[in-house]
DNA sequence: CCCATACTACGGAAGAACCCGTAGCCACGC
DNA sequence: GCGTGGCTACGGGTTCTTCCGTAGTATGGG
């Protein structure tokens, strides 16, 4: 299907495009890392307009770019890939990966949990 | 840390060299799905090799390329990567497309479920 | 000894990604 | 009506990625 592969600067990009929802170049130049110059931000925004991964529109003087793209379907394009590649196809061997990071919280894992006895639950629909 | 990102082509000649664990220039070849030319396989390799993630071995008067990264330590660094520029770095909300994935077999998720009673078992060390 | 075959090294073309300077436009304040 | 500040368009340089042709080297068969 949609293959959606970002590389890393325009990753960076619609990272602060899925947290806002929607951004001028100069609020995604503001919450990016690294602070690059004000036309390269808009260079990034323009090349993932052309491919279609986001849309603008005026504001004032300025334009609001608004992604075309989920988060969570990115996600999914993203998540298939590695776990391809990188796990030979093992969605068990990258959820050991995942879980395997010491920062994550009781809690967080008691809703994944959660998640999964539903996702057990309903599966036999 | 450890950046790791591999682009397309790269990560596609990785993951043979994950997946037999070694392999030569013809091996990779014969088991991308694309079939490109024998020297577009070895420049990749060598570019592979120049950035420190592979290395070679003579064999016969081949060389066998052997993988200098581990599969799941590029895992889990592009786990990272996508879990915070994708899912804001929400562990749950990337669980959450992970098992969302209709073709889960109801053994893996069990696994999965195993996995995470362990990991909430020894978390109060 | 010589040739075919199976490799690697080298170089480079073409496109993608990244980065930014400069020019131009336009609205607002004075 | 004029300048200034904020914004976009345009263009170009550099590096990275992808792809492969050609040349060179070595090995084994005859």
């Amino acid at each position: 299907m949609s293959d959606l592969h970002f590389p890393p600067r325009e990753l960076a990009v619609m990272s602060v495009l899925w947290r806002l929802g929607s951004a001028t170049v100069a609020e995604v130049r503001e919450y990016l890392d690294e602070d690059l110059a004000y036309t390269s931000v808009l260079s990034a925004l323009q090349i993932l307009e052309d491919k279609g991964y986001v849309r603008h529109e005026a504001e004032g003087r300025a334009y609001r770019y608004i992604p075309t793209v989920a988060a969570d379907k990115a996600g999914r394009s993203a998540i298939t890939r590695i776990k391809d590649a990188i796990f030979q196809g093992s969605a068990e061997r990258l959820f050991a990966q995942l879980v395997a990071d010491r920062r994550l919280s009781r809690e967080e894992l008691q809703r994944m949990r959660e998640l999964l006895a539903e996702r057990l639950g309903d599966d036999d629909a």
